[in-house]
DNA sequence: CAATAAGTAAACTGATCTGTTTACATTTTG
DNA sequence: CAAAATGTAAACAGATCAGTTTACTTATTG
């Protein structure tokens, strides 16, 4: 019991500088934020900081994982907890997902995308962190497409993922949820073809 | 003459600077790259390169412009030397431009892309230069599919749009053109519906 | 109680960053 | 020819970067 509150205490440390390193990451790019910026934002020394991670890149890669979990979970819970009965529709729910963290004013993109794109040919784990989450999503959708009897799930599946990442893209230029209507009813068409 | 030698003279540092700038940011990001790494690439001095541009930053809107007037020109050529006739056809051309590209080895994506994602809500010229590119293509693409007497061509355009970006980062992910020839299947069924 | 783990603060290393400055060379052009 | 434009080389400034080190504190736990 002491000793679990003792590891809950560990973690709490580490949870927290992963946290604060997602928010700062997020908003602010990798490359433009420095370490610093991160242990000035918890209060945590940066002794602590190099105690949990061996480098910058082992927290960046500790915040995509964290950025994986919290995303793919609320987004599969999204779709669980709707009435909708069609797996088709069902799995088409992650436009509605983006949709409405876009109407909430979330501008900054998918945190795996952006970055996969500044550590392309650069950084072969945090790629390889940002493919799982990828990889996820896309086989959640194709869980439901398979549910659906539909052939070739996994070639349908990839044509959503990527109207669904040109969404995310086009809607943080338009700054509104737009495009992400349009790139629902364009998968909506190719799935009833 | 002499006058216009002494004015190509200027504009050949200043090209120089550029394409080479264009080079290195595209293979190596941009906060990762180091104006030296540009200065050193080159030959040319330091004070030459603060001459033509006022900050780092307007080195990267120039390389920005040079992607878009290259890369523009070039997907507009392939579209026109084609030898199809139906103008939606050609608008989906960008597809079989894009596959070849990355089966020729370009694995970088798209400059501009790329640009925008490391400077979003930082360099607002920059994210402007960048939009251009883009705007440009969905017009590119708008154009076709006015000409064709499609209604909507701009919904259609841009998600079009959609699945094209959406290509090149997943073609960036499998290393193939892969993906690209889905996305262009998707375009094709959602351009006759 | 004593060992161990986990923490803090802050100076420091050595590299790199953008951008400036000084001093000088070359070429063009009125 | 002389002025103006264009260029080079290289040191420099001041900030920031990732990561280390030293010296000290606190809390847990066998």
């Amino acid at each position: 019991m002491e000793k679990k509150i003792n590891q809950v205490s560990k973690s709490q440390k580490r949870d927290e500088m992963i946290k604060s390193a997602y928010d700062i990451f997020y908003k602010n790019g990798f490359h433009a934020t420095g370490v610093d910026a991160i242990v000035d934002s918890t209060g945590i020394s940066k002794r602590t900081l190099y105690k949990h991670f061996t480098s910058k890149e082992g927290l960046i890669i500790a915040a995509v994982n964290y950025y994986h979990e919290i995303m793919y979970r609320a987004i599969a819970d999204y779709i669980e907890k709707s009435t909708l009965d069609q797996p088709v529709d069902k799995a088409l729910l992650i436009f509605d997902f983006l949709a409405k963290l876009v109407d909430a004013g979330n501008l900054y993109g998918c945190f795996a995308m952006n970055a996969k794109t500044e550590y392309a040919h650069k950084a072969v784990e945090i790629e390889a962190a940002c493919d799982v989450h990828t990889n996820a999503l896309k086989g959640l959708i194709e869980k439901y497409l398979s549910e659906a009897k539909i052939k070739e799930s996994e070639s349908l599946a990839i044509q959503i993922m990527m109207l669904f990442e040109g969404a995310i893209l086009r809607s943080k230029g338009t700054k509104n949820s737009l495009p992400i209507k349009l790139a629902k009813s364009a998968a909506k068409i190719i799935c009833s073809q």
